[in-house]
Order: C-alpha cells, then sequence, then structure tokens
DNA sequence: GATATGAACTAAATCGATTTAGCGAATAAA
DNA sequence: TTTATTCGCTAAATCGATTTAGTTCATATC
C-alpha cells in the first residue's frame, strides 16, 4: 500500500489539488473554498490519514521548519541538556531539531554543515571547532542564519554567540579558592586553542597576580586531546602525587576531566579536602553524588540553550531583510555551588 | 546569495541538466559521457561550491536516507549510548539517523511517528510506548521497515525486536543475590505495563520460588512513572528504612531508580553492603565511582544497536520484496559485574 | 549511396506539494 | 439588456533533482 498524496485526496472529494492544499493549509478562508467543500475535504483526508511530504513542501516554499544542531559530543551531559533544551524550545516555535556531533574534529564538523545544508535545514545552531569560521561564513553568505554556541570567534563577531562567561567562572572559582587560604592551586585543562578556554585560564592568572601569588608553570596541567581516557588518568594520578605537599587545591576546567579526577582519587585513596582541594567547571550528576560532594561553577545550560534559541528564531523571522549589525557574544553568568570539596 | 542548483552548473558548464546528473552519480560512464564533459562539470560543480538538494532528490527517488530512531529518552546514559552506536552504525551503510524521545508518552510517540513519516525516512527503529503496536502496523503496512529495541510487543511478531534478556538478566541477578545468602531481597521496579519489565518482574519471583523462599509482596515496590524525583526518593528511602531487619539486599530493576537509590543511600548513610546488599539493572558511570562501587546487571548496548541497524538494513535492501516471516525477539544475552555492593 | 550501429548527449516526464493567475457562473450595477 | 463584480474553484508553473526515451551526428556495413 503507497502512501496518499495530496492528489490522491483530490481525486476522492472530486475537487482539484489546489483546492484541497487550501483547506490543508488554513487557507480555505481566504481563497472563498465553501464550507461543504472544505469539510468534504477534510473528512476524506481524515479518513485517507493524508499526511503531507515534506519533501514536496519544503521543495517548493524553500522552508523546511528544522534547524540543525551542531555540538561537540551529544554523549556528554552537558550538551545532553543542552540540546535537549534547544529541542523542547524549538518545538514553542514549531521548529524541529535534527542534531549531531563533531567530536571537535574540523573535518568532521565540514561534513555535517554540509549534511544539514543538502538537507535545507532552515539555521544553524553550531557549536564551532577551531578552523570552521570559513565554512561559517559560506553559511552566512548563502543567508542561512547560525548563532554560535558554548564557543566564539573573537576576532570575527558578525555571528551571534551565546555562552557561559567563561572568564567571570573560571575568577570566581578561583577567588574561591584563594579566599578558602589555597596558594598552591594546580590547573587541569583540556588541550584546546579557542578563545573560551584561552578565557578560563586566563581569569586563573589574573588573579592569581591580583593577590600577588607567584605562578607555577608546572601546576598548569593540560591534557591533550586526543591523549585516551587511561593516559588523562594517569597524567591526573601524576599531578596528584603532589597533594599536600606541592599542591593544595585542584581547579578541573571541564566536567569530563573532573570526572576522571574522581577516578584518580578513588583508585589513590586521597582526602577531600583534608589532603587536597577539588573545584570543577561544569556541573555532573556524579559531582552532587560522590562523597565528598564536588564543588562546581554550574553553567546556566537551560538559559544558554532558550538565549541562543530565541537569537536564531529572531534572525530566521527576517532573513533576508536586514544584515545582522555584529555584537560581541552574549556572555551569562555561571553559578558556584559550594559543596564539601574544599 | 541564493544556492547553486543542479541548472546553475548545467547553465554554467553549457551542458543539459541531465548530464550533470549523470556526472554527479557517477552514472556519467554507463551513459557515456566523454572524458572532457566529466571534467569540465566536476570542475564547475567543485567551483561553484554544488551540494544536491536533498529534498529534490528524496522526492524524486523515494529515498531519503535516514532513518528515525525513536528512543524513551535521549538525555538517559542508556539510550544516548545506544543512539550513538546506531549512530556510528547508521554511518557504515550511509544513513543518517534522526532521533527523538517520547518519554513514555503514546501520543508523543503517536506525533513523532507522524512527523519522522512525513519527513519520509526510509525506515524506524522504535522503541515502543504500551499502545504503539497499531502505530506500527500503519507503517509496516507502508511498506516502511520497522525493528523495536529494547522493548516488545509479545501478542505480534510481524515486527523484529532486538533487546537485552530481561529474563536472564533478572534471574542471574537474583540467583547471585541468593547464593550471596540473602534471602529477603527487595525488588524496586518503574510502573510499566509492558512485556520487558513484566520479564524482568517474572525472572525475580521464579528464582525465589526455585529456592523455596517465600514471596513477600511488601518488598516489591513499585514506582509510579510519573512520581517526580522527590516522591521516588522517598518512596526509596521508606523502603530502606528497613534495611538490616526487614530487607537485607535490593535490586533496582531500571538505571534511573538505582540512581535514586544511591541518593537514598547517601542521605540515610546506610552502610553498603553491610546493612544492605546492592544490584542494579544496567550500568552507569555513577555505579563504577561511587563508594562502594555498585554491582549491576549491564546490558549489550553496543550489540543491541549494531543487531538492531543490520537487521533494519536486511529489511532496508530488500524492502516491498518479501513480507517479514515474523519472528521471535532476538534477546541478547546480558552480563553481570560483580563490584562491592553485594 | 542507403542503411544500420554506436557514441554522446538532451528533452521531457516525474515526484508532491504551493501559489499565482484566471475561468465560468451567478449576482449586482448601470 | 449589457457590463462589472463577486464567488468558488481550477490550471498550470514551480521548486531541484532523477530517469526514460529519444535525437543528432559520425562511422561502419552491405
Amino acid at each position: 500500500m503507497k502512501k496518499v498524496s495530496i492528489s490522491d485526496i483530490a481525486r476522492k472529494a472530486g475537487v482539484s489539488v489546489s483546492t484541497v492544499s487550501f483547506v490543508m493549509n488554513d487557507k480555505a478562508v481566504k481563497m472563498r473554498i465553501s464550507r461543504e467543500v472544505i469539510e468534504k475535504v477534510e473528512n476524506v483526508a481524515r479518513e485517507m490519514g493524508y499526511r503531507p511530504n515534506q519533501l514536496a513542501r519544503g521543495l517548493r516554499t524553500g522552508k523546511t521548519k528544522t534547524i540543525g544542531l551542531i555540538v561537540e559530543n551529544i554523549s556528554n551531559a552537558f550538551f545532553a541538556t543542552l540540546a535537549k533544551t534547544i529541542e523542547d524550545e524549538a518545538k514553542k516555535y514549531d521548529y524541529k531539531v535534527v542534531y549531531c556531533s563533531t567530536d571537535n574534529d574540523d573535518e568532521k564538523a565540514r561534513d555535517l554543515i554540509n549534511m544539514l545544508s543538502q538537507r535545507q535545514v532552515d539555521g544553524y545552531i553550531i557549536t564551532p571547532t577551531p578552523e570552521l569560521a570559513q565554512e561559517i561564513r559560506k553559511l552566512q553568505a548563502e543567508n542561512k542564519p547560525v548563532v554560535l554556541i558554548d564557543r566564539y570567534f573573537p576576532e570575527f563577531n558578525e555571528i551571534p554567540a551565546v555562552l557561559v562567561d567563561n572568564y567571570e567562572g573560571v575568577a570566581a572559582g578561583t577567588e574561591y579558592l584563594v579566599g578558602k587560604g589555597y596558594r598552591k592551586i594546580a590547573i587541569v585543562t583540556i588541550e584546546n586553542e579557542m578563545a573560551h578556554m584561552k578565557d578560563r585560564l586566563r581569569a586563573y592568572y589574573d588573579v592569581l597576580r591580583r593577590h600577588d601569588i607567584a605562578v607555577d608553570e608546572t601546576l598548569v596541567n593540560i591534557v591533550p586531546y586526543h591523549a585516551g581516557r587511561d593516559k588523562s588518568l594517569q597524567q591526573i594520578q601524576d599531578l596528584f602525587k603532589g597533594a599536600g605537599t606541592s599542591i593544595d587545591a585542584v581547579f578541573f576546567l571541564t566536567n569530563y576531566l573532573g570526572v576522571l579526577g574522581i577516578e584518580a582519587i578513588k583508585n589513590m585513596q586521597i582526602r577531600i579536602p583534608g589532603q587536597l582541594a577539588l573545584l570543577c567547571f561544569d556541573d555532573n550528576d556524579i559531582f552532587r553524588l560522590y562523597t565528598p560532594t564536588i564543588s562546581v561553577i554550574r553553567q546556566p545550560i537551560e538559559a544558554i540553550g532558550q538565549k541562543a534559541m530565541a537569537t536564531l528564531i529572531e534572525r530566521l523571522k527576517h532573513t533576508g531583510s536586514e544584515v545582522y549589525p555584529g555584537a560581541d557574544p552574549i556572555q551569562l553568568l555561571p553559578e558556584l555551588i559550594a559543596r564539601e570539596s574544599i
């Protein structure tokens, strides 16, 4: 049994295809279709279970009512929550979301943009990879609205971006550690050349300097992106060996690294916060449930998703009519959640 | 700047649209297009950044190279991993996956099927909700392959299903508890009328009976699906009050409930496994990292995803040509991971 | 020299919708 | 009675691809 099309309905109802289209799109009144015909068509459509083909509709109208969401990794709790928020938000505006992960690979990101472009999505929300600026410019040139999320390109502000205030978050966290009397504060971050991570690191340096604490570069630990689980864990455990002597606190700059940190303390049986204080950027179920509970800088994920979506919708509404004036990224404030690990 | 279409390429290259189509689809040789023309077209297409419109292609060919994946909740770790596996697997066969969540709501599930159907996906992988059988039959009638995942309808086997062997998993878990000497074994399960959960519960009863352990119905705790976090937690804490006296072990039948169990032991400071032994169906990061580590029955998520995808692809290949003979659900064996909580 | 064969392309139908322009009948205005 | 309007609906173009059935030359065959 084949799917029913608009012409099947037209034939069965004894009217033209156009009439069916008008009725299905609530333009019947405007086109002064008579009450009887409207009812006839609606009945036939219901009986036959007619569902308009969105490919045909999209082809004709140039709108698919779909937006493409590109994140780094959808199985990461942060991005999963973000995706869910965006999807819920999109539904309010009657848009559907298609999402996919880059794994922070430029090549993969380009492929995904390609794929979404071929599928004619109406707009994009993108967590960019380092070299993606060119590709995103092309989308703008094609008049497709784009909103960056979680990351941004400081050198070009033609594209709106929504993210947490990374600098403020890490500054607040570092201040908190300093305020609690810690001086030998180690940092664990992931290798990433992008601005949002530089902002985080910069905040750390600035706060130490502000308090006249000498910066010890051996305390700045950068985990290679492709190190793999075991190697990364090892690097953290090596750092932890100095607990109580060369370091007294560790600030993890990402969620993923913080979880590895927990594995490390578990493996090494380090007393937290006795021997070592712990703080992590970005919350996670585990941090709330672990013993001791882990203090975090919480990102306002829902707010980020909502703001990004609202920005995109705004641009979707008057697409082409006006050019985005360019603006600084929208940076939302994070929240310090003090738990037992400090 | 508008997007480039096939006719733009044709015009610029000075050939017909058909010729461009043949070149782009590697049918140039078969259609004996000359080497020069092929190169000309390829160059023009590359220069202009041509990317075929998949809506048009899908409309014409009737194939979108897309499959719809419907899960219960994409932000749940089990389904997130499953989705990732299926996506990776799909890519091998050159298919793209669109996924969405039902929240176990029949109405929502029907809407999602509708939406995917309108978008002309080629096939479906569905975690069904209780009343979804009719809707799925319609898809079959339209000649769209469907594979059920994680759950199934015992009363109709016309649709292939791939899932863990729930009965065996819970049987093995219960046997393990009994073998360790526990006799007052409580069960915590979620309210769900579907076969896979009934299978889990049935296994519990069967094993107790096999060991001549009297079943105490007060030990069987069913958490209402829409109870909400706090109420569910309360129900588990109420159960835990009997630790050491009326109960000596608790078997959580889902991941989500197990995590609540951890919150409960944390809140109540219960010694595990001293006062109470814990076992959970379906693994989770937290279970591996918590102190004590929690023993689990691990589902073979990757295998389930792969098998489901392979089954779907098989049906996609000869769509329409033959009817699925009908078969029992494919049930894959889970693995008991013994940790410290028993 | 007429005809058949083959090489290298192209025209046009098609998929299923939307949308503009227009047609015939009924009614109103002149 | 003729002309203009309004009503209620339809024909046909269009979106951007794929695909079948030709068409036009050039060459080979008899």
